[in-house]
DNA sequence: CGAATTTGACCCGCGC
DNA sequence: GCGCGGGTCAAATTCG
């Protein structure tokens, strides 16, 4: 488990670490904090976050070198996106388990994973990004066909797969695969003007979270002194450019990854936040990082996130309540 | 009229 | 080697 928290990157433990000034701030980190105190919970075993982040700094000066930005896109692992959906869950959706590829599993499917979702009014389902439809073929055993989408960015290689649950035809499986290289459209639109505050996350968060939950939150709480240190500036991982910083609204191309902007220190952990989500847009649709907040979508109170095959090399649940300790019964 | 979708043909991997 | 099934291509068609 302790090798998995680390494998998580420096990213998360950092954000454990990290203590920001402003009380704003400060509430946003608290919930970060949780979630990266759930996780120790879930240990059950005493190990300090500044062990972990040593083991991180370890493991990067090894053998292998730091990867380069392109390559973090080439080969984003499932264990991206899980440090993604604990990093970005802030609506109770979490989780609960997360099938690892078995060694050997063909590096194919490496960037595949499967979601479920219910279909919108229009019976489609709006992810944030545009995709244009270059085929469509009727499955055996399944009367429903499948249609395959690419992404609509001509520099872009994600894919995708829909078709419709032969159990319940109101539900969609999409299959994701490739990354985009590039923001959502959401990014631009309008409805991230009221991108959730620290504040009202925290107050949807009181209200959403399951009670044990809350006894893992209270936990951390009380352990939260060993953990509110302070990490020097130049340890934050290299940012990439925000879309709002340079990019006009018609640009949707790679942003190049670039040094941190100098800057004050709050700053400094505004933009590692915001970096955060910028790449979690890479990996996990808008409503699944968001599914509270983006009004483009209607989600059922009891929507969930399921895997739909374990044939694939990953898949993702995303029920309201879960128990962390799934995941140190994985490891 | 350009862009997006549809749909039959083609390609390729896999199992027998 | 052959057949099957899934994925992609590209011409035809539809749409805005």
């Amino acid at each position: 488990m302790r090798e998995l928290l680390v494998s998580y990157g420096k990213g998360l433990i950092r954000s454990i670490l990290k203590k920001p000034r402003s009380q704003e701030l400060h509430e946003d980190m608290l919930n970060r904090n949780k979630s990266g105190m759930n996780l120790l919970e879930a240990l059950g075993e005493e190990v300090s976050m500044e062990e972990l982040l040593q083991d991180c700094e370890a493991t990067e000066q090894g053998a292998a070198p730091p990867p380069l930005p392109h390559n973090l896109y080439s080969s984003l692992t499932v264990g991206d996106i899980e440090s993604a959906l604990l990093m970005g869950c802030n609506d109770g959706y979490k989780p609960v388990s997360v099938e690892l590829p078995e060694k050997g599993v063909k590096a194919k499917l490496e960037n595949k994973y499967c979601l479920r979702m219910k279909a919108c009014a229009n019976g489609l389902a709006d992810d944030g990004y545009k995709w244009r439809k270059y085929g469509q073929k009727s499955i055996k055993n399944s009367p429903n066909p499948r249609s395959y989408y690419r992404c609509t960015n001509p520099r872009c290689s994600a894919k995708k797969q829909v078709e419709r649950s032969i159990e319940d035809p109101e539900t969609l499986i999409i299959t994701y695969e490739g990354l985009h290289l590039h923001y959502t459209y959401s990014h631009f639109l309008p409805q991230h003007q009221d991108f959730p505050t620290a504040e009202n996350q925290a107050t949807k968060k009181t209200k959403t979270l399951p009670m044990a939950l809350h006894t893992q939150i209270s936990k951390a709480k009380q352990r939260q002194p060993t953990v509110e240190r302070w990490a020097p500036k130049e340890q934050l991982p290299q940012l990439q450019q925000l879309p709002w910083e340079n990019h006009n609204l018609s640009e949707f191309d790679m942003v190049e990854t670039q040094s941190l902007q100098e800057g004050n220190e709050e700053e400094g952990l505004f933009y590692d936040a915001q970096a955060s989500q910028g790449l979690l847009e890479d990996v996990v649709p808008l409503m699944v990082r968001q599914p509270c907040t983006s009004a483009r979508y209607s989600i059922e109170p009891s929507y969930t996130y399921q895997a739909s095959s374990p044939s694939y090399s990953s898949y993702l649940c995303l029920p309201q309540g879960f128990d962390l300790s799934v995941l140190s019964s994985m490891v």
